[in-house]
RNA sequence: GGGCCUGUAGCUUAGUCAGGUAGAGCGAUGGACUCUUAAUCCAUCGGCCGCGGGUUCGAACCCCGUCAGGCCCGCCA
């Protein structure tokens, strides 16, 4: 059973209504990270509801958490911000700094300035979950009820937390943030309280006072979880590992939860996306793959696939390059498989159907919407790889997959997959291994490695190339005839061919390659290849 | 220190919850197509299932131990 059916059966025993929840902190740009939390949910929601329970997905944006530090792509006048809430603080301009004319007219804020290019990545990918604003949940008082629990019985959570994460509380710990008169969660004592009014002092000596029911200040995030899940009932929440380890967040979530009266939602717990051979993936550090950037690349299902087919408790290494080859034929040679003809065989074993069943559900997630079927283009992503290297023009790319029967007509999605590959070619993550590449100078190793057959072919080739009209076809005619006349098979004068012009043994059709040469250059580098054997 | 996750073919992995001959894909190798769109098709090779013990008629799977990697017990998807 796939890994997000199991959750939906599980969903199941607990009722028919579900809200999935999601919840990311908007302190900096987002990655492709945040969207395997988002796609997760998503997926979980699209697998009840085919098991036929009404599911909402919803996006919690922790916009109440505080700036932690100013990160090296804020000005320094970020520093008077930190311990400010997310949703409350001007967005970052260009140059990094507090763009406040923005945030006093329109009230942008450094939450939304993150937030919205993760929205339109999400949008492109087929998730449009229901927004709850953290910091709008708390200036409308739903927390007040969980927050009243919690500062009537502070010594409670105490005991909850310090069992069960094994930590010892600060003595003057208590169960609310009070924001300062500058907007600050940081630094402040709690001397007194008296529903629904907490005094503090900060270290200034000033004092205050701070309303817990009208959101002047927050829940520690260990309270603040499991408030949430109460007032926004939500039955199921994906989250990483880094919350889901024994004494984590979740762990204490459960009790507190319990403690304000409701049930903890069903967990999912999943690892971490890592960039191949950097690491993890980190907003301060910039070492990041934006979902933007990564849906320029390739089209969302095959994002989406890299989810679906990835069981939430296995660590995902995102490759740029080869990598997203392979996920991409991977995607091609699903879409073309008739699932349901291969399941109807009875002599299958247990594991054999169940690894179908499960291709089956990975690529079915893969669609940006529910309905959609799954259709193979027909065409690989390293066949268009090949082609959009060496044709320039979209129309000689299409006439050329008519003419070999691999489509009958361009569609869209075949245009949008080749605008994408372009951009992917013209990127950094392109890999070498799949750039076509002329060689500017006779490769003497390749060279080595020819018969003696293939090497008198040399001079016999480069002599027709001078005479060779400059067309694919005129190229393709003067290799012919270059084979023709020294008696030789085509094997061995393409052998040749590959060894003089690309340093290999094989390679892509080199006519249609070597017409969008420059000429010289490829005459001059033959009569090379011939001078030196 | 306490805990969680992961370890299966060269690579990516399925199978572990419900024990019953370890399955795929990529790569590699060989072949076919009167020869090349790195195509396609066919075949082959490749596994002490991290290691040691236990339970069992039978263990990749359950139990105990151990090694390695990652992570958590302030904050983080």
């Amino acid at each position: 059973m796939h890994w997000s059916d199991v959750i939906a059966q599980r969903l199941t025993e607990r009722g028919n209504d579900h809200i999935i929840a999601t919840g990311i902190t908007p302190s900096g740009e987002f990655h492709i990270g945040h969207l395997r939390e988002i796609l997760t949910g998503d997926m979980i929601a699209r697998a009840a509801r085919r098991s036929g329970l009404n599911a909402e997905l919803v996006f919690v944006v922790d916009n109440a958490d505080p700036l932690r530090k100013v990160y090296p792509f804020l000005d320094k006048s970020y520093e008077d911000f930190i311990g400010h809430q997310l949703g409350s603080i001007p967005a970052p301009d260009k140059d990094g700094k507090p763009d406040w004319r923005r945030f006093e007219e329109e009230g942008w804020s450094y939450g939304d300035h993150f937030l919205q290019p993760f929205l339109e990545a999400l949008k492109q990918i087929g998730v449009e979950p229901r927004l709850i604003p953290n910091l709008t949940s708390y200036r409308e008082g739903k927390f007040a009820d969980s927050a009243k629990k919690a500062c009537d019985n502070p010594d409670a959570i105490r005991e909850i937390i310090e069992r069960v994460s094994g930590r010892e509380l600060p003595s003057n710990w208590f169960p609310w943030q009070p924001l300062d008169s500058k907007g600050s969660l940081d630094g402040l004592d709690v001397t007194g309280y008296n529903y629904p009014m907490v005094t503090w002092t900060d270290k200034d000596g000033n004092t205050g006072e701070s309303n817990i029911s009208k959101g002047e200040g927050k829940l520690p995030w260990r309270l603040d979880w499991p408030a949430k899940w109460g007032f926004n009932h939500i039955t199921c929440e994906p989250f990483g590992k880094d919350h889901g380890a024994a004494g984590g967040s979740y762990a204490t979530g459960v009790e507190i939860a319990a403690f304000f009266g409701h049930e903890p939602p069903q967990s999912l717990v999943y690892e971490w996306i890592s960039l191949r051979g950097k690491g993890a993936m980190s907003s301060s550090s910039g070492n990041t793959v934006g979902p933007i950037e990564a849906l320029r690349l390739v089209p969302p299902e095959i994002l989406r696939l890299l989810i679906a087919n990835s069981k939430p408790n296995k660590a995902i290494e995102f490759d740029t390059g080869m990598g997203l080859v392979n996920l991409a034929d991977q995607y091609e040679r699903l879409a073309s498989r008739n699932f349901d003809e291969e399941l109807s065989n009875d002599s299958l074993s247990r594991r054999q159907r169940v690894q179908i069943e499960d291709a089956q559900a990975a690529l079915r997630l893969s669609m940006t919407t529910s309905t959609q079927e799954a259709k193979a283009t027909s065409v690989s992503f390293r066949h268009l790889a090949l082609l959009a290297q060496i044709k320039p023009k979209d129309e000689d790319i299409w006439s050329s997959l008519i003419e070999s029967g691999a489509i009958t007509n361009p569609n869209s999605v075949l245009s949008d997959r080749l605008e994408r590959m372009r951009a992917w070619i013209d990127s950094e993550h392109f890999p070498e291994e799949m750039r076509i590449m002329i060689l500017n100078e006779p490769d003497a190793a390749s060279l080595g490695e020819l018969d003696e057959e293939q090497r008198n072919l040399i001079p016999i080739i480069a002599g027709e190339l001078q005479n060779a009209q400059w067309t694919a076809e005129g190229i393709s005619l003067a290799f012919k005839n270059a084979a023709n006349s020294a008696d030789a098979p085509m094997r061995s004068m393409y052998r040749a061919c590959y060894a003089m012009f690309m340093g290999s043994e094989r390679g892509p059709r080199l006519a249609p390659i070597l017409a969008n040469c420059i000429r010289d250059e490829v005459c001059n580098l033959a009569q090379s290849c011939a001078d030196s054997v």
